[in-house]
RNA sequence: CGCGGGGUGGAGCAGUCUGGCAGCUCGUCGGGCUCAUAACCCGAAGGUCGUAGGUUCAAAUCCUACUCCCGCAA
């Protein structure tokens, strides 16, 4: 089977290596342009284009997909099937209709839960118990396809964004793999989403980190889990932005009005007031600063207890 | 040429401008106090001050080059 992946970032790196492992043909691999990146502003490839150059595998990085050049340069790989996993743009219907059996994509959310390009942030904000990894056939809708399989996984009590993409990305391509032979064996059955249970969730925005102190502990440690390590969560402190990596109860009850520092040393760390305790802020990055404990810190450093984090 | 900060005992920092004994908070080790403690008291160990060169009677500090790390913005 002749296949073209399309992704760009990690999350796509193991599909694209099962497949190859998988022993498939995959004759390109396509995914965004290269960008401005990093210190120095110089042009980085991405996760996926770095993983194909290794491969020996051609590389093409059309600005638009959908334009006459990408559309034609897709009919010339001839594929039998195309799969994506995060790529980052919309494929029309002139794209669908090129490969003989179709489009699959590996999205890291149990369809019709999450559409979206952000789904397994949105599953951490939401605060589901458990997410999954779906694949589906691509259509012209956001992630409105039918789906083919799907695996479910419990989200970790601690478990951040970043993490829970990693996991995510493994088992995308364990069950990409699984979907291909199933489709070979002829044993695949596609089932239409469910328009009532689904859900669409936009991209992330950085204000979406904002901490509100006067929401609770639980609601907290969502957000700061859901929005690390991108676009992170923060706080306002005397210098600019605080940003915060991880929380934790410390307290039964707030000793203060909502955002009051009750805290602020080696010994017990940064602890502020929420709506429905006192938190520690366990791992935080002043302005200019390497991320680290606070606690740390604290010990080169003074904050004044009493002062608050919160927007007034 | 995107903008900026930094490298100082195990951790986090001050000291650099204005050259002159290696300093602070914490940790570690030993001792003491206490019913007890993350508390308190006494003592100790631990640093080629990122690398190389230069200026100087004298360099963490001034000059040059190099290197590594980090923040913003994308």
């Amino acid at each position: 089977m002749r296949i073209v992946f399309m992704g760009t970032p990690d999350f796509a790196v193991p599909s694209l290596r099962a497949l190859l492992d998988a022993g498939y043909d995959v004759a390109g691999v396509v995914c965004q342009p290269d960008r401005p990146k990093g210190r120095g502003h110089k042009l980085a490839a991405c996760a996926v284009k770095e993983a194909a150059l290794a491969a020996g595998i051609p590389v093409f990085q059309p600005e638009r997909i959908k334009r006459p050049e990408g559309v034609q340069m897709l009919r010339d790989l001839a594929p039998d099937l195309c799969v994506t996993a995060a790529f980052g743009q919309i494929l029309s219907q002139e794209l669908l209709d090129i490969p003989l059996m179709g489009t699959v994509n590996v999205h890291a959310s149990l369809l019709p839960r999450h559409r979206g390009s952000a789904p397994v942030h949105w599953s951490i904000l939401c605060g589901d118990a458990e997410t999954g990894v779906t694949t589906m056939l691509t259509d012209r809708g956001m992630d409105t396809g039918d789906i083919l399989l799907s695996s479910r996984t419990p989200i970790g009590p601690r478990e951040t964004a970043g993490e829970l993409t990693d996991r995510l990305s493994e088992m995308g391509a364990r069950l990409l793999i699984d979907t291909l032979h199933a489709m070979e064996a002829g044993t695949l059955s596609r089932t239409p989403q469910d328009a009532a249970q689904a859900s669409y969730e936009p991209m992330l925005t950085k204000e979406l980190g904002c901490v509100d102190f006067s929401h609770s502990a639980a609601q907290i440690d969502r957000l700061v889990r859901g929005v690390t390590p991108w676009p992170g969560a923060y706080c306002e402190g005397e210098n600019g932005a605080i940003k915060i990596f991880s929380v934790r109860p410390a307290s039964e009850c707030p000793s203060a009005a909502a955002g009051t520092i009750v805290a602020a040393d080696g010994k017990r760390g940064l602890v502020v007031s929420c709506g429905d305790c006192d938190l520690e802020l366990e791992e935080i990055q002043m302005p200019g600063a390497k991320r680290m404990r606070a606690a740390d810190y604290l010990r080169g450093h003074h904050m004044t207890t009493g002062a608050s984090l919160g927007k007034a």
